[in-house]
DNA sequence: CCAAAAGTGTTGACTGTACACCCATGT
DNA sequence: ACATGGGTGTACAGTCAACACTTTTGG
């Protein structure tokens, strides 16, 4: 079943804000662009919606193409439709951004002309069409996001340690933390726990090893 | 200058959730359909974009039509995709949400068919398409975003005293606050600033009249 | 003088923050 | 033995929550 043909529709794009950890540094995924308008200038990937595609799909699609990964956090950001936002004409865009670990992104395999790359936030060059605005958008949202859920287990693997954790809040705020009081908080709130095993290599003390209590998005009460 | 034809295009429509306060209680304007489908169902007023409109001037134009209201408090909540979420066909929403004293709003000179009606949100019906789904949703952000910004402004008139704010606050927040605790806070946060004037005509003490410092939204440090 | 809402402080509990040293391991 | 990051507790300050009586007015 198709919508009625006798109103006015649009061009719909979905556009991905694609956030991982690498270096101890939040990045985002970006794509020299080959073509006008905005040629040479990066941009965040994304596409046009296909027939009876919904947002959503779209943006897993091209997280697939893109980037190479299926299993990601993945939530809407916003719908940036504003009169000329884009050259080619009025275009809306509806914007996701997703969560992954560095090392389930396998960009090699991805399917794209132009090679995606990541890109230090804090070191952006201007984007093409209105993408630097998103990316701000975007750096919000998680930010703020992660003071109340536990969303930061989309960017850790299933065990990792309380330094581990520690420095993602960390790079993700882009401010140190207490340690003591960091760890504190974090095990009062019940967002992880404790698995009994320990990780050894370092030439250091070994490291207990922890799991989030769920790896779905919760909201806790409100720690930092 | 128009988009290419060359991609899929799609119908979109705005559909906006005004919520204002009458008789101490929370309140969302609906209309109750006329046609299929869902006829005689309530649902959110709404549209179809026309030609070269964004979806915030669709929503503007919405609230002016439905509600005869023009300034108004307007914020995008969100866009709704979910296939099957309208029966006629992909129709994609871009959802906004508005806040506005009730006496700012004039139901009877709106242009329409069937005369809009507010509805408490603590008892609505069943309504068409997901905008169950959309009124909560709407509601867990207004909630939200009144715990750390003064978004409050935008349902009392320009001057107002302590109670009316203590007011609107536990309407919206559908508990009851602490009067010496909830002053304290607010006047702590400068939030609001006392204009000298007073409130005479009760069978009581005379109030103190207020007015927000700034009547744009800010991001205050969080409270409650 | 009565009813109604306005106005006003203190205390105890809790939470956040600052801070420094010893531990277990690999090399 | 030493370098590295892991692991741990206390004390002070600030914030939150609970709580009740007096004031001023209109009728």
């Amino acid at each position: 079943m198709t919508a009625k043909q006798n109103f006015y529709q649009i061009s719909v794009t979905t556009d991905v804000v694609l956030l991982t950890i690498e270096d101890d540094k939040l990045k985002v995924l970006l794509i020299e662009r080959a073509q006008k308008p905005f040629a040479k200038k990066c941009a965040l990937p994304g596409g046009f919606l296909h027939k009876g595609e919904t947002s959503e799909k779209a943006a897993r699609r091209i997280l697939k193409q893109k980037a190479g990964v299926s299993n990601v956090y993945l939530e809407q950001l916003y719908t940036f439709d504003k009169k000329g936002r884009d050259p080619r004409g009025p275009i809306m865009s509806v914007v996701y951004y997703a969560l992954i670990p560095r090392r389930e992104i396998m960009i090699e395999g991805a399917a794209t002309i132009q090679t995606p790359t990541f890109h230090d936030v804090s070191r952006l060059p201007k984007l093409a069409f209105d993408h630097s605005k998103i990316v701000s958008y975007a750096l919000k949202r998680v930010r703020y996001k992660m003071e109340y859920t536990n969303i930061a287990y989309s960017l850790l693997p299933a065990e990792f340690t309380l330094s581990q954790l520690l420095r993602t809040y960390e790079v993700v705020w882009g401010r140190k933390l207490d340690k003591r009081n960091f760890q504190k908080k974090i095990l009062s709130l019940a967002m992880i726990r404790p698995t009994g095993r320990v990780l050894r290599g370092g030439r250091q003390r070994p490291a207990r090893l922890f799991r989030f209590s769920s790896r779905s998005i919760r909201e806790l009460e409100r720690f930092f």
